[in-house]
DNA sequence: ACCCAGGCGGGCG
DNA sequence: CGCCCGCATGGG
């Protein structure tokens, strides 16, 4: 409690091994509709109605985030949720450094999380990732923004960005609105799955169920697979034991561990029997260090 | 011009 | 089951 009111008169939120810029842009929810400004080390997002600004100062192993100009209880609880710092990093660490790769990718995006970020706007952004490009998947969702999420405004009543569309806006678009954005064919999924989510499926009654009952709910939705399932998994839900297994990922797994082809199924398992609880943090590193190095 | 991108559903044997 | 194919779109 004191600590509490100390950090709420400071506007600091102290948070250890934290890198904002690996955090940032290694192709997670934020990296697909946040702005990063390099120099400020800065992220600027809508969350929950308002453009959050958050600042990290300091060190990347003992630092701390500030949010500018915003309602700072709201700030504190958003950063502790969004960024995990329930996480003991060097825990974490010590139970995914197996290998030499694995030593190498956690030495090189030192300080990278795994973020926490709503369920819908976590199925949203990964639906619209499949056979996608980053740079593509976030034109695309920052389009959606823009179309359906309701503006935000400044105290002058000037706009100053958008929330992210919310599920009925995108149930009840036309195709042609949606389509207007260039999701491709991945438009009739964006429509249909938001459709499941008003009817059948309430994303957020899935929260604190386990793992396979998450994945099992998310799999039942028309363009969801077994990859988007486990990217909602970890980073909507926050099961790091989910393992999301993309191209990248797949020739990482095979060129590293097995020297050869492998089926999905087999990389799963190996990777579940590795790294277990903290499978999803593994697969972050590498994913992000395999598609750096393009695969050696 | 050609290739590729954080996959998926559908159809076939 | 397992396998293979097409799929929209934009950037390198």
């Amino acid at each position: 409690m004191a600590i509490n009111s100390r950090l709420l008169e400071t506007n600091l939120i102290p948070i250890k091994i934290f890198n904002m810029q690996h955090t940032f842009e290694s192709a997670q929810p934020l990296t697909f509709y946040a702005d990063y400004y390099i120099r400020e080390n800065m992220i600027k997002y809508p969350s929950n109605g308002r453009i959050l600004e958050l600042k990290h100062s300091g060190s990347i192993n003992d630092g701390s985030i500030s949010a500018i100009g915003s309602n700072t209880i709201y700030a504190l609880q958003e950063v502790k949720k969004r960024f995990r710092l329930q996480d003991r990093m060097n825990y974490i660490y010590s139970k995914i450094d197996t290998d030499t790769f694995m030593s190498e990718s956690i030495k090189k995006y030192f300080g990278m999380r795994v973020t926490m970020n709503d369920p819908w706007e976590t199925t949203v952004v990964f639906i619209i990732s499949q056979f996608n490009n980053v740079k593509r998947i976030r034109l695309i969702t920052k389009k959606l923004m823009e179309h359906f999420g309701t503006p935000i405004y400044d105290e002058h009543n000037m706009i100053i960005g958008h929330n992210f569309p919310t599920i009925e806006s995108i149930a009840k678009a036309s195709e042609t609105d949606i389509m207007s954005c260039g999701p491709g064919f991945r438009g009739k999924y964006l429509k249909s799955a938001a459709q499941t989510c008003m009817e059948n499926l309430d994303l957020y009654s899935l929260n604190g169920k386990n793992y396979y009952k998450i994945k099992d709910a998310l799999m039942s939705v028309h363009g969801i697979g077994e990859k988007v399932a486990d990217c909602i998994a970890l980073m909507g839900y926050g099961k790091t034991e989910a393992f999301p297994i993309d191209r990248w990922v797949k020739r990482v797994m095979e060129r590293i561990y097995f020297k050869k082809e492998q089926k999905i199924d087999k990389i799963a398992d190996f990777a579940n029997s590795r790294w277990g609880k903290y499978a999803g943090y593994a697969q972050q590193y590498i994913f992000w260090n395999g598609r750096s190095i393009g695969v050696i």
